[in-house]
DNA sequence: TTAATTGTTTCTTTAAAGAGAAACAAGGAG
DNA sequence: CTCCTTGTTTCTCTTTAAAGAAACAATTAA
């Protein structure tokens, strides 16, 4: 789809931070910041390999929420694997 | 906050459409990213010039959703009206 | 200045997302 | 093997978000 690959292409376009905050700020709701940034802590978590349900009661949700953030770290390949080992070190898989 | 800055640092670190591409399919929901397609294009046709009610109909989807995105573009400075500028002509202001 | 068009905001109703609880599965430790 | 911990899925119920309608404001054209 011509939109998505858009934006796709936009995001990829932006090499700088600041305008990358702003053009965040813009183009998602509050809501949906919230709940992205809250997923990557999820996924931080999970890649540490913390309990799901300790992850649960921490922030307080449920967990269908927690096994859909771990399927996408078992994907093969996940590039958010990939990141978050380069960003936050590689952690042995389970 | 630290989750979020991060976030904008690895999107903006991502300079390849392919990976950005299978990030965006792992890190965001159907949802989100239909939601996200969707709202682009109604900036683009807000961009344009074309009504809102116009888009409303041609859409079937409230008008409180779309006044968001005016404001969008209302903005001073506008990343998302410089990148709709760039990407598909500049248009005048109203 | 008046009428028509467009933009913005608010309210109510409908639809969807998420929490909470619980059941079931899978794996590991004793 | 049995028990215990953890992961996954399903169900019901509550909360939240979005549509639809309508009112009001602002702008433009005659």
């Amino acid at each position: 789809m011509k939109n998505y690959d858009d934006l796709v292409a936009i995001f990829t376009g932006i090499d700088n931070p600041e305008e990358m905050e702003i053009f965040f700020r813009e183009i998602f709701t509050p809501k949906e910041l919230k709940d992205l940034t809250l997923r990557w802590q999820l996924l931080k978590e999970l890649h540490e390999g913390r309990p799901q349900r300790k992850i649960a009661e921490k922030y307080h949700i449920s967990l269908c929420k927690i096994t859909r953030g771990s399927k996408i770290l078992k994907n093969e390949p996940s590039i958010t694997r990939a990141i978050l080992d380069k960003y936050y070190g590689k952690k042995s898989r389970r």
